[in-house]
DNA sequence: TACTTTCTTTAGAATCATTATAAACTATAA
DNA sequence: TTATAGTTTATAATGATTCTAAAGAAAGTA
């Protein structure tokens, strides 16, 4: 399938092996419509329950990491015990659900520009980021 | 001491009894002029190795988590492994010095309106918080 | 193809922050 | 003073993440 040559060489230009691990990573996280949100032990599960397949969690951590630092996913900024990660890589912001737990997108340009007003001198900023926390009403 | 009476009456209008252990972190925490943040670790530190004082570390999540209950810490939305509390508990954000793992308050009349353009039906929100990372020019 | 090198996966151990346990201690009220 | 409920503490347990080191797999070379 032409799936699965897409990610060997999305892999391949990022210097890391197309191992079948990292492929079925691959396909889990990227072979979607819609982009989502998960924790490790999510993709754990979905691997080993959904999938029926046996990969070690220290391979789903390293792959995680590594895709992350190649911006194939983002690590979200939010405390909640939990660690989130995101495949959709482009600039937005969340929702952060309390009583499910989820988050959900909330694009940049549903966002009116944020002006902050004030600087710190030597200091230059690398991203804006809001979290808007929602519950039932 | 005067500083003493009123942790004092704090506690006892929180429904906390005045243990010495709770009054040292008061003081610790609220004793100064100016708001800051902190970590369990650094407020553990400060107790033994500043003030050269014995609490456990249980007591210290205990009241930490005690005092966040009653409104008199904020725990920050973020992620980079540490756990932050603020002593600053009106409405603002902050800036994330990724250089220095510093948090920074970025008041909320520094933050031009922040108007968003989508609403979740059933839902409420109940917080808006900006994190601006910044990092040296 | 055969061989070599480098990277990757894996089970299991280690780490580290946080929480739970349960016994000793203490503030408070009767 | 005594009884009660709340608090502190040492210590163990938990759980997410990282480390280790050995076995396995991909890539490069001839
Ligand atoms: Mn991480
Ligand atoms: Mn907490
Ligand atoms: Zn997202
Ligand atoms: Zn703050």
């Amino acid at each position: 399938m032409n799936i699965n040559i897409d990610f060997v060489n999305k892999l391949r230009i990022s210097g890391l092996r197309p191992t079948k691990q990292r492929l079925k990573i691959c396909e889990v996280l990227f072979n979607t419509e819609k982009t989502f949100h998960f924790t490790v032990n999510d993709l754990s599960k979905i691997i080993s329950e959904k999938l029926n397949q046996k990969i070690s969690l220290a391979t789903i951590y390293n792959t995680v990491h590594a895709f992350k630092k190649k911006g194939y996913l983002k690590e979200i900024s939010m405390n909640s015990d939990k660690t989130y990660f995101d495949t959709n890589t482009t600039h937005h912001h969340h929702f952060f659900d309390s009583s499910t737990m989820k988050l959900i997108d909330l694009s940049d340009d549903q966002v009116e520009k944020i002006k902050i007003n004030k600087a710190l001198p030597g200091k230059k900023i690398s991203s804006v980021e809001i979290l808007v926390k929602i519950e039932n009403e």
